[in-house]
RNA sequence: GCACCUUUAGCUCAGAUGGUAGAGCAACUGACUCUUAAUCAGUGGGCCCCGGGUUCGAGUCCCUGAAGGUGCACCA
C-alpha cells in the first residue's frame, strides 16, 4: 500500500508539471561538478587573502572594502556545485538556499535577475530535499557567509518524500536505523561516524601492510563453524544438497594459511552469531583476525598496543581519547594482569589455592555465581572474572593467561599446563580483542576437540566440533604462531565515541515490520 | 527470555481528573532583491500502532498483540 499524503501528492504534481514542459529531472544523466562545498569556501578564502594583500592598507576601511569589491569584479571564482537543498528562504525576487554535499553545506544566492524570470519561477517551486546543480560565482554576503551566486540552476532530482523537520532532525531510532539514508541526510554526526569507520579500516590496512601482512578472504559458508564459542546460523546449499552454516569466526581457515606458508595473514570480514541483539551485539558483525608466524602472544601484545595507539593518533588525532565522558589513555604502555591475579584483586578469592572443581564450585556458591554442572575450575575462574573484574578494566588492560578449559585452540603455558598463553584487551570494561600463542600441537589439539565434544554432549551448545581437515593441517605442521581477533565494530565505537553498536553499523539488524 | 518506558499530522512533540484532537517546522495562497531555524498575513492536513473490552461516550481506563528504546539475563 502506497502511503500518499497531501504533501507527496503535491510533489508528484510538481514533477508532472516539469515533465509536461519538457524539464523532467529524471532524464538528466550527469552533471559536471567542479567543486565540493568545502572547496568553494577554501578557494574563496585563499583568493580573498590574495586580493586583500593588493590593497593599499593606508586607505580607510570603507575605501578598502570598495577596492576589494572592485577587485572581485575582475577576479570572480566560478564553480559548479551539486547537492541536496535542505533550507530555502525566498524573499520575493531573491532567495537563499542551503545545499549539502559530501563535504558540508553551502549557501546559494538565487535572484530573478541572475537566473531569468522562467528559471527563477521554477526554482521557487523546488522543495526541500530536491537535488540541484548550481553554477555561479563565490562571494561573501553582508553577514559574512561565503556563498555561491547562482547564474545557472538545474533540478537534478525531484524528491517525492518529505524530509524530517529542520530543527530536531530525525530522532526516532527505529526510523533512523530502518531509513539510514534519511538519518545520513539529517544528522551530520552520523555521516562523520561512518566516514571515520572507513578511515579506521583504511588505517588498519595501512598499519598491517607496514608490517608485511597480506589480506586474504576465506569461506563464509562452512560445514563446521568453529573457532569461537557461539551458535551459528544454518542454511541449505541446494546444489550440494547439504546443510551449511555461516561462519562464526575466521580462525581455522587463517591458520591453514599459516600452515601453507603465507606467514602473515589477516582478514577483515563479516561473521554471524545466532544470538541476541543489544547495545554491544549485532548478529552479523565485523571481525578482523590476523596470524603471524614465529611469534607468540607477547608479540601480539606489542602489535595490538602499537595498532591501537596508531589508530587513535591517525583517526582521532591523539592517543588520549574520550569515550562516553571517560578519558582513555592509549599513550602509555597498557596494563597487564593475569586473569587469576585480577580475580584475586577484585573478588578477594585466590584460585591459586583452589585445587579441585568441587572447591571452585563451592566458592561460586558462596559468591552467588551461577554455573552449570559441566563447569570446571577454569570455567568458574572465568565467571568470577566476568562478575568482579571486567567493569574495572577501564584503561587499556591486557588480561592474560586464561584457564585451559575456556581456550580450546591455545597453547598451554610451559610453566603451568592448567593455563594458556592468551590475552584479552579490555578497554572501558569491554573486550576489544582476544589473542593467543596458537596451539600447533596436533595431538594436543585433538584432545582439546575431544574435550569440546564432551562439553557439547553435556549441553554446551557453543562448544567447538572436531575439524579433521584443520587437524590434518596441523599435522602437516604449523610454525609457532601468534594470532588475534579484533571486534572491529567495538573498536569503531571506541574511536567514534558511539554508545551503541547500531550507531556504527550502517544498517543494523532490525525485525521486519509486516504491513 | 524478564522488567520498565515509548508509539498522536510528513517530522519534533503537547494533549490532569474519560466528553467533537493541538503547537512548531514542513505544505498551500499572498507580500518581500542580503537571508541565516528569514519575516509577515491567511488556508488545508489525523486508521491517535493493530485488535478486543469497559462505558451513553475512549487518544485517555483494562486485556492481547506488534515495533522500538533502556536495563538485566544470554553472549569466553
Amino acid at each position: 500500500m502506497e502511503n500518499v499524503n497531501e504533501q507527496i501528492k503535491i510533489r508528484r504534481e510538481k514533477l508532472s508539471d516539469l515533465q509536461a514542459m519538457g524539464k523532467d529531472p529524471f532524464q538528466i544523466t550527469k552533471y559536471d561538478v567542479t567543486a565540493h562545498s568545502s572547496d568553494v569556501k577554501k578557494l574563496f578564502e585563499e583568493k580573498e587573502a590574495e586580493l586583500k594583500s593588493e590593497i593599499d592598507a593606508s586607505l580607510s576601511e570603507e575605501e578598502q572594502a570598495e577596492a576589494l569589491a572592485a577587485l572581485w569584479e575582475t577576479n570572480k571564482l566560478t564553480f559548479a556545485v551539486a547537492g541536496r537543498m535542505l533550507l530555502k528562504r525566498v524573499m520575493g525576487k531573491a532567495s537563499f538556499a542551503t545545499i549539502t554535499d559530501l563535504m558540508g553545506n553551502l549557501q546559494v544566492y538565487v535572484t530573478r535577475d541572475s537566473l531569468g524570470v522562467d528559471d527563477y519561477q521554477l526554482f521557487k517551486k523546488y522543495d526541500i530535499g530536491d537535488i540541484i546543480g548550481v553554477k555561479g560565482y563565490a562571494f561573501r554576503t553582508r553577514a559574512g557567509e561565503i556563498s555561491l551566486h547562482a547564474e545557472e540552476l538545474v533540478l537534478l532530482t525531484k524528491s517525492l518524500q518529505v524530509l524530517p523537520e529542520k530543527h530536531h532532525g530525525l530522532t526516532n531510532t527505529d526510523m533512523r536505523y530502518r531509513q539510514r539514508y534519511v538519518d545520513l541526510i539529517m544528522n551530520p554526526e552520523v555521516k562523520d561516524t561512518f566516514v571515520k569507520r572507513s578511515q579506521i579500516l583504511k588505517e588498519i590496512r595501512n598499519f598491517l601492510d607496514g608490517r608485511g601482512f597480506m589480506e586474504v578472504e576465506t569461506p563464509m559458508l562452512v560445514s563446521n563453524a568453529g573457532g569461537a564459542a557461539a551458535r551459528p546460523f544454518e542454511t541449505h546449499y541446494n546444489a550440494l544438497d547439504e546443510d551449511v552454516k555461516l561462519r562464526i569466526s575466521l580462525e581455522l581457515y587463517l591458520k591453514r594459511l599459516i600452515v601453507g606458508g603465507l606467514e602473515r595473514v589477516y582478514e577483515i570480514g563479516r561473521v554471524f552469531r545466532n544470538e541476541g541483539v543489544d547495545t554491544r551485539h549485532n548478529p552479523e558483525f565485523t571481525l578482523m583476525e590476523l596470524y603471524q608466524a614465529y611469534t607468540d602472544y607477547e608479540g601480539m601484545m606489542e602489535l595490538t598496543e602499537s595498532m591501537f595507539r596508531y589508530l587513535a593518533e591517525t583517526v582521532v588525532g591523539s592517543a588520549v581519547i574520550e569515550y562516553q565522558g571517560t578519558v582513555i589513555d592509549m599513550s602509555k604502555p597498557f596494563e597487564r594482569i593475569t586473569m587469576v591475579d585480577a580475580v584475586t584483586k577484585y573478588s578477594g578469592v585466590d584460585f591459586n589455592n583452589v585445587t579441585s572443581d568441587e572447591e571452585a564450585k563451592k566458592l561460586a556458591d558462596e559468591h552467588h555465581i551461577e554455573y552449570e554442572d559441566r563447569h570446571k575450575k577454569g570455567d568458574i575462574i572465568n565467571l568470577f572474572f566476568e562478575k568482579y573484574c571486567e567493569e574495572h578494566m577501564v584503561q587499556p588492560t591486557f588480561v592474560m593467561d586464561h584457564p585451559i578449559e575456556i581456550s580450546p585452540l591455545t597453547k598451554k603455558k610451559p610453566s603451568d599446563p592448567n593455563y594458556v598463553e592468551r590475552f584479552e584487551l579490555f578497554i572501558y570494561g569491554r573486550e576489544m580483542c582476544n589473542a593467543y600463542s596458537e596451539l600447533n600441537d596436533p595431538i594436543d589439539q585433538r584432545a582439546r576437540f575431544a574435550a569440546q565434544e564432551e562439553a557439547f554432549a553435556a549441553g554446551d551448545e557453543e562448544a567447538n566440533h572436531t575439524d579433521e581437515d584443520f587437524l590434518n593441517a596441523l599435522e602437516i605442521g604449523m610454525p609457532p604462531t601468534g594470532g588475534i581477533g579484533y571486534g572491529i565494530d567495538r573498536l569503531v565505537m571506541l574511536l567514534t565515541d558511539s554508545a551503541a553498536i547500531r550507531d556504527v553499523l550502517l544498517f543494523p539488524t532490525m525485525k521486519s515490520v509486516d504491513k
